[in-house]
DNA sequence: TCTGGGGTCCTAGGACCC
DNA sequence: TCTGGGGTCCTAGGACCC
């Protein structure tokens, strides 16, 4: 047995906590650079905002309808997801993570009615933590996923789904005609796997709904797709394929890509901004353990712009693998030496880190034949804890660093909440 | 004026090998 | 006239997820 556990409207919910007087209104999280909207209040949703509308098409609800919008602050939302995790893993003896806002658990040998001591979870984490959740139950996890999105789906919208179903639903523990009933009522793009590419092609084959996929023939619908959509219609009939992943795999890249504020021409804005990204990309690196045999880099121009495009990245191979700040800053310096065209106005730069291995895998003898790796070793570490200690930024590389008011490229957030948890500085205070 | 970011997995096709 | 077959590995691109 399988549950999903879901957080409502995340981010939304997470500024709410601290933010009291925004319950019952309109509400909406922006993207970085305040691009669109990522996260949404019930209200928000219920005057027709999108995920993803772009802010600048929504912005006229502010006056029209009191929508606050706020800068998506995620060391918050990673902060009260990390609290999320730790009171829902209490449930059972495994948990997977499996994005910010959600986890799945495997509910085997919990004893009760499990339907029962949901409803108590969402009760005490909606006292300790504040954050209002949903939570679906079933055999595999594409049915505790499709329970998740009834819970969520009666909650929000009545008439759809019978209310009792609202905020826990045990996909099991219903009457069989009910299943049919919400199968039938559910479209093939709610089923988990199921995205826009594949709800055209199921269509046209005739399968619309949930039930349609249930009961279709799993090895005749993997022509329509691949393995991943057999998988998907067994599960739906209850024949669990994928399991509860416990520790999380290492990734397989780390990814920095960011779209600047306003568009940069000039190499050293560039410079700068790849140097900061390859940064933040190399400290995740490290707290990984790992270290990158490969940096991929690219810039480019806007592509919601009708002017002519420029794509252009490459990929720099390391001499040996690294997980050093100055060798992957080299990096996006000896890339931008090729990448880099005058008068282009760009719009977004990132950075990848690729062919990911484990720190200690083969390093010993390599390292000692390169006299300055020890201290450079040394010396990440050092920045790693200072910037622990003191904050993010306390101690930088110099290409990194820029004058207040030089960072073209810098992002948007005008609307940015505080660091409630995750800054001395920004503390609630308490009043009696 | 103004449209995010970070992932995973699968498949097809090419290069290469024997 | 007429040119095999089987296998591995890698990569790019597509689809999906949140």
């Amino acid at each position: 047995v399988f549950a999903l556990v879901d957080g409502n409207n995340f981010y939304v919910s997470c500024e709410r906590v601290f933010r009291p007087d925004l319950r019952g209104k309109p509400v909406v999280v922006l993207s970085n650079n305040d691009g669109c909207a990522i996260a949404r209040s019930n209200e928000a949703k219920a005057l027709g905002i999108a995920m993803g509308a772009p802010w600048y098409q929504i912005r006229h609800w502010v006056h029209d309808a009191a929508l606050v919008a706020l800068s998506a602050n995620f060391a918050l939302y990673g902060d009260m997801s990390d609290r999320l995790m730790g009171l829902v893993a209490q449930w059972g003896p495994q948990q997977e993570v499996y994005s910010i806002d959600e986890c799945f658990m495997d509910l085997r040998g919990v004893p009760g009615d499990l339907r029962a001591s949901a409803q108590a979870l969402r009760r005490h984490v909606g006292q300790c933590l504040g954050i209002p959740c949903c939570i679906g139950i079933g055999a595999t996890k594409t049915l505790a996923k499709l329970a998740n999105h009834v819970a969520k789906t009666a909650e929000r919208t009545p008439g759809v789904y019978p209310p009792e179903l609202a905020q826990v639903c045990h996909w099991q523990a219903l009457p069989e005609p009910l299943q049919h009933r919400i199968l039938e009522a559910t479209p093939a793009s709610a089923v988990w796997g199921v995205g826009r590419r594949l709800r055209k092609q199921l269509a046209a084959a005739g399968l619309h709904t949930a039930l349609d996929l249930a009961r279709a023939d799993p090895v005749w619908v993997r022509h329509l797709g691949s393995v991943m959509l057999e998988r998907t219609v067994r599960e739906l009939q209850g024949t669990a394929c994928i399991a509860v992943e416990d520790a999380p795999a290492a990734r397989q890249g780390i990814t920095y890509t960011r779209s600047f504020g306003r568009t940069v021409t000039a190499l050293g804005h560039l410079q700068n901004a790849l140097a900061v990204f390859a940064t933040h990309a190399t400290q995740r690196l490290r707290q990984q353990g790992s270290v990158a045999g490969q940096v991929w880099v690219g810039i480019r121009t806007s592509v919601f712009r009708n002017t002519p495009q420029h794509h252009r990245s490459v990929v720099i191979p390391l001499r040996r693998p690294s997980d050093d700040t100055t060798v992957t800053v080299q990096a996006t310096r000896d890339a931008l030496a090729v990448l880099y065209q005058p008068g282009v106005p760009y719009a977004k730069a990132g950075v990848i880190l690729l062919d990911l291995q484990p720190r200690s895998h083969g390093q010993g003898e390599l390292a000692l034949q390169d006299d300055a790796a020890p201290d450079r070793r040394a010396l990440m570490q050092v920045l790693d804890q200072l910037n622990q200690r003191y904050g993010s930024g306390t101690v930088q590389l110099g290409s990194g660093f820029s004058m207040p008011g030089q960072r073209p490229w810098a992002m948007k957030q005008a609307y940015r909440s505080p660091g409630y948890t995750t800054c001395w500085a920004d503390i609630p205070t308490a009043h009696a």
